[in-house]
DNA sequence: GACATTCTGTCAACCGGTTGCCAAAGTGCA
DNA sequence: TGCACTTTGGCAACCGGTTGACAGAATGTC
């Protein structure tokens, strides 16, 4: 008899299974006056096998699990009727790969985690519909978190998912620059609308729109315009009042800036007395929601836009031609802007792991004025 | 000596580290002509030690593994001298538990997924935000996927998502019945906007909105209805399709159904020319989004609203109140579905693993209508 | 002081994959 | 037929935790 010492041996007795079938229908019908929670039928337990692993295939096709795994995942390395056979396993026992078994040792869980400042703010949208595709596009899994606009459930928020993702994308960042560096050092990162030096990130070039809008304003007249300042920490919103501070005064215009404001409809809202009183004829809102809470407050206040106050928001986020008049801003390519972001970051986790370091540059990504009907005439 | 066959020897010679120094600040100054994608500062490679584990924390503790392991998730267990030894040590080494790790052994990974038909309908805003809140509460992450209205996509994306999640929330799942039921038996799953025998889910109840509705506009004058329809395999559209079928005749007025369409601003606009044809002079739209799509086309055809037309939307989205005339809906308390559904998928799987099975019946999940300026008297 | 009971920490198996190393089998070439 | 080289598949360690079983120490009881 051969030495029996078996040091690893799997037991598995989940061959037979129960599959008791106590399916109690409960009659559902009467739609239209569906009630609330709905109750829970009594579902003894989970009922379906377990997934099924690369040992039961490995079983099933006669191989060794690391066979398996092979086939699986290194396509040639397994002679191609063996590898035939165990994809029939695989695919009989509707074999499924667990990532997280498959993350343990390889370190990596093809997962990116992406971090808002506020889900409800409709400028995600499209950075996240970008994003997404980039990363399904190369077999990645997006998680999105919610900092709430505070650097500190943002840099908590990082730190929580920092284990479980290969990558950290931060999209409008709340963190100073400090912590942004030390999450870097630990793990690949990138920056969306914001600059850290030594940090990878992805930038709109502002400038374009900038100048449409002001060459807009004044050509409409304004000589006075009003900056309505969105949240101190925001490095974009320092940039959009960085620009506007040294392009207006070139074109013969004052310029003041009125906040700092929340960036939602609210933040808006409440700058409407300041702006009123600063005697301005203009204003360019932080974002969107900005702007159009603040249009919305000065038409309950009985003003008229454009007639009374030109406004232009940013970003060009869904709902803004909702409005009336419709919101005049300066567009951002969110889309792009995210889906870059995501192969940005692809492509600094494959250069760690010390693949080719293809990096495109790819077109600009430029800003521009849309003209809608929230901006007229001066006042004379 | 002892015997001396070591099975699973972990030798690490991690200890000592490099930080060899070379960050390269590249001069990033220049606020406002932001570049676009800015290139990444050459970083040899991933700076910083890799992530402490408990292996780390016994050596410096001076205690075997598993005790560190019962130190830091079972309170109690542990002489109290010896866990802050170790809580001591974890601090120091600035420990964080790999969830993955800890998943595979448990097969908890305190991860759900959370299936959207669509991102960019705002709708989700508010479920996202009230399960998110309900998650993290009791220690929980969501991931979000997206179906983009496929039922195809849909299941993919709950099988991939299937085994490293704990539970699945469909929002407004487009998969058929069969498919749910399979998918539940699989793992735990709740269904919002939707009811599937034997499949726990939360749904609000539709009927006081829809009532309140038919009498806002009967009211109004309104004999004629219509019901601009979404989807077709959409149940929340069957349900308030069958809703106003049984409950506008009650009323004496006439109803018909002028779609099915998609359910978005370009499918509520595409729906004019039907509604326009069927001589109705008020119309409920599947949701808001179909509803300001089918009042922008008609404004923009020289109609007025409410003056030639009522519209009522569903859900009361952010951007209902945007639009001028602000829309009429019937508002669904998305919050409060989100995280019910939550608090109900958790309690399944607390279930499943044989605990309390406290299950909350909280308030009725009620709509109701929120008159605005879409609807009005209808035309003599 | 003897014995039962509770506390406390260790051992080793296990979750489901991946991978370096190695030997057996297959192939090419002289 | 002999030998070098390539293919192919198995073995076992490993990723970083969790947990049942167990033994020694501490404590309680009479």
């Amino acid at each position: 008899m051969k030495g029996a010492v078996v040091p690893h041996t799997r037991n598995r007795s989940r061959d037979e299974l129960n599959v008791t079938d106590d399916l109690n229908v409960t009659d559902a019908s009467n739609l239209a006056t569906a009630g609330s929670a709905q109750p829970v039928t009594p579902r003894a337990s989970r009922r379906g096998r377990p997934a099924a692993t690369i040992y039961d295939i490995a079983k099933l096709a006669g191989v060794n699990p690391s066979t398996v795994s092979r086939a699986l995942s290194k396509p040639g390395r397994i002679n191609v009727k063996t590898e035939e056979r165990i994809q029939a396993a695989a695919k009989e026992l509707n074999y499924r790969l667990n990532p997280m078994a498959r993350a343990l040792p390889t370190g990596r869980s093809s997962t990116l985690g992406l971090l808002l400042a506020d889900i409800t703010n409709p400028m995600f949208f499209d950075v996240v519909r970008g994003a997404e595709r980039a990363a399904s596009l190369r077999g990645y899994t997006l998680i999105l978190a919610e900092s709430q606009e505070s650097a500190d459930r943002e840099s908590a928020a990082a730190e929580r998912l920092s284990p479980s993702v290969d990558g950290l994308v931060l999209v409008t960042s709340r963190m100073s620059d400090a912590k942004i560096v030390e999450l870097t050092d630990r793990q690949p990162l990138v920056v969306i609308n914001r600059e850290v030096d030594g940090v990878p990130g992805i930038v709109p070039d502002i400038a374009p729109g900038i100048d449409e809008a002001l060459a807009h304003l004044g050509g409409l007249g304004h000589t006075a315009i009003g900056f309505v300042s969105g949240p101190e920490n925001s490095w974009m919103n320092r940039a959009r009042w960085a620009a506007l501070l040294v392009r207006a005064p070139q074109r013969g215009m004052t310029i003041v800036e009125i906040g700092p404001g929340v960036p939602t409809l609210d933040g808006g809202a409440a700058a409407l007395d300041r702006v009123s009183a600063s005697g301005v004829s203009a204003v360019l809102a932080y974002n969107d929601l900005m702007a159009i809470g603040l249009m919305r407050a000065a038409q309950a206040r009985g003003l008229t836009v454009p007639g009374d106050l030109s406004i232009i928001g940013f970003d060009d986020i869904f709902g803004s031609d909702f409005t009336s008049p419709q919101l005049s801003t300066v567009r951002t390519p969110l889309g792009s802007i995210g889906e870059r972001a995501v192969r940005l970051i692809l492509d600094v986790i494959d250069e760690d792991a010390g693949e080719s370091p293809h990096r495109e540059i790819g077109p600009q990504l430029i800003t521009e004025l849309v003209v809608r009907g929230s901006t007229g005439p001066a006042a004379r």
